[in-house]
Order: C-alpha cells, then sequence, then structure tokens
DNA sequence: ACGCCGTGTTCGTCAAGTCGAACGAGGAGA
DNA sequence: TCTCCTCGTTCGACTTGACGAACACGGCGT
C-alpha cells in the first residue's frame, strides 16, 4: 500500500479515518445488538474480515464498506464521517482548478458546499497584536478562512495555522477559536457556514 | 472478491455504485481540467489505478478514495453518492434490530434520519382498485413506506415493488409514484422526509 | 465432569488492488 | 518529416484484502 507521503496540495492529511470507520461500525453493530458474526452473514462478508476491520486493521474496499452500511440500515457516509471535523489547509497554488470555459480566469474550489447549508461573507482585517478571541457557534458551524494580505495565525484552540496570502484554511466554529495578524494591513476572507 | 450473493436483509441490493463512484471521479477531475496523471500525482496514487478506477474496474480501497477526495477537495460522500436514489426494501423481520435496554420491546432501525431532515407521518389505507397516483413532490423528498396489515405495490413509476404486512420500502419522492392496494383492508404508515 | 452452542480472534491460502514501467495516440514546434 | 512532450491505457510483479477453517474463551444444560 504505503500512502504515507501526503498528498501535496493539502496539509493536515487528514488521512482516512479508519480508525473512526472500525468504531463506528463496531457501534452501529453493538447498537443493535448484533454479534460479529450475525452482522457478517447478513452483509455477506466472512467474521474474520468484519474483526479485522473492526480492530482497525486494514482498509477495507468500497464494497466491503457498502455492504456492513447496507446490512446495518445506515447511509454509507455514516460510516465514514469523523466526528470532529479536523483543519484543513489548502496552499496558495495548490488548489485543483476548476474549469473556467476557457475564459481568462481561472477558479479553484476550496470547499464544496454541502447541500442545505447557507454561509455567510466576512471581510476581516486585523493588525499585529492580541489575538481575535471567538467562542464556540452554534454546533454544526464550520468557518472557512480565504487570506487575502498579510499573514494570520488562526483555528481552534490548540489547532491553529498559520496563513499567508492565497492560503486557505476550514475548521470547526463549535469550539473556541481565534485569529491573529501577524503584518500590518492583514486581511481574509471569512465564510461562516451553517448547517 | 465475489459477493454476488445479496445481503439477505435487503432486496434490490443497492449494490455499490462503482460505474457512479467512477463517473463521479471524472466528472470532478474534468471539471478542475486536471489530467489524470496530475490527479493521480497529487493524490499519491499510480496512473494505472486511476485509471482502473476511472473505468470502472476494480473496487477501490478506502485509502485510496480517501486519498482522491482530498485532492479534488470534495467532501468523502461527495464520490460515492448515488444521483438517484434507488429503491431499497427490507423484509419483515430482516432489518436489523435496535438495542431495546432489555426491555420487552423490540424496534429495528428501518432508516437512520439524515440531519435537518424532517420527517411527516401518514397513515394510509387502500382497497384493493385503481392505483393511487402521487405527482412528483420537491426534489430531495424521500418516502419511506411500512406496510401495517394487507399488500400493497408501490414505488415509482416502473419500478415497483410489492410489499407485505411488516415490509418496509424508501424510494424518491420528487418522481410519479403509485400506491396500489392489492388485499382489502390495506394499510401503511407513510413517512414523507423532505430535506 | 462432559458436550454443545455462542461469542470473537488468528492462521494460511487465494484473489484482487496497487504500483511502476512500457506502450500507442495525439499535438506543438522546428 | 522528425522530435519532444503529455495524454491515457495496458502489462507483469508485488502487496494486501477477503475468505474459510481452526482456534480459545465463556455460558448453559445434562
Amino acid at each position: 500500500m504505503e500512502r504515507t507521503d501526503e498528498a501535496p496540495t493539502v496539509d493536515a492529511p487528514q488521512g482516512p479515518p479508519l480508525r473512526a470507520i472500525a468504531d463506528a461500525v463496531r457501534r452501529e453493530r453493538t447498537r443493535r445488538e448484533l454479534s460479529l458474526g450475525e452482522l457478517a452473514r447478513r452483509a455477506g462478508l466472512s467474521k474474520s474480515t468484519l474483526s479485522q476491520l473492526e480492530s482497525g486493521a486494514g482498509n477495507p474496499s468500497v464494497e466491503t464498506l457498502w455492504a456492513l452500511a447496507v446490512a446495518l440500515g445506515v447511509p454509507f457516509a455514516r460510516l465514514v464521517e469523523t466526528p470532529a471535523q479536523p483543519v484543513r489547509v489548502v496552499r496558495f497554488g495548490h488548489a485543483a482548478p476548476l474549469t473556467s470555459e476557457s475564459a481568462p480566469f481561472t477558479s479553484a474550489l476550496l470547499s464544496a458546499c454541502p447541500p442545505g447549508a447557507r454561509r455567510d461573507l466576512h471581510l476581516v482585517t486585523g493588525e499585529p497584536g492580541a489575538a481575535r478571541e471567538a467562542h464556540a457557534h452554534i454546533p454544526g458551524t464550520v468557518e472557512h478562512m480565504l487570506v487575502t494580505a498579510g499573514r494570520w495565525v488562526a483555528g481552534p484552540e490548540g489547532e491553529q495555522v498559520e496563513l499567508g496570502p492565497g492560503d486557505y484554511a476550514c475548521f470547526p466554529g463549535d469550539r473556541p477559536h481565534t485569529y491573529t495578524a501577524l503584518a500590518a494591513g492583514s486581511a481574509a476572507m471569512l465564510v461562516m457556514e451553517y448547517t
């Protein structure tokens, strides 16, 4: 396998949460009071495969995970959801560009909008000094930050990242977080996303 | 691999949409005007792996798909979404039971509620005769039907399934669909889900 | 004490996913 | 035309996921 090398486009690689998947499967299974063998039978898998999967070892195929999702009666995405969204950073110039219809423009998709979500736009400017502290917003809130000028350190408590012009980061807004400008005339676009 | 045997709990097995995944990856990639090799490089995959994946052959691992989702900047679930939700049937007695806290009750989870969705409950009764035609509702609507008595044929145009007492089916409500009672005194619970 | 289920784990084997390299097809430029 | 580059595909070799069987553990009835 060997895919320890990060994808060059993204810091905080957000590796496949195999551990989280394992826990999710076991949690959903025990919630239904199903034995490992019984779930394996219903999903058409072998006990050994399911055992390894739940122990966190291995890297299941889509087919395998899908069979489990069907047998458990949960949507597929439920098994691969990460309970706490990690910080995701896209460095300037490393975003996947979006097609621009052969027009003299370039566009980059930083974050696909989840269906049913509302996004408000803000422009923030700051000067070096004390950090701007923001309290936790309502659960499900996600903040997107795209630096336009200067230099920032931003993110949730203890997980701040440093961003330069063009850098992008998104992080959960339902935990305490801060913004700190490191250079004079720092500015950034802030997108608040509510679900 | 060989998992052609259906999971015993569900008709319309809703097999892993490998074809849909393949198309989704290719669509997202071409939208960004990325070459196959470039995306493979960013995702840390080999060109051959990505080529096979996009051609519909194979059954990628979670790690592989995850790397692609990160490199494309889309949420993981986006790649495994089925554009048109198929009909899903759970036969009576084959649902995964939900824990009942050692009480003398049994509960079965037929469909986990998507976050942010609203669900209205209806009781429908019918006698054998003409089909009850329902027009398409607003997009995103999903209908859940649990038969309590008699016998029904229900579902979207051309994809109707026959259901007996205790049987459950869910299908998209944003396409024309019908309900037809086959026995006297037929009844069913209908759950309309709006996102 | 036994045997008989049930649980979940570990083992060896086979099939399949992944990789790197080589391949043919198509353009751009000299 | 020839060359060079990039596109995406196909090939063999390696790695690894999935399977089936055997395993240890625990509860229950005889």
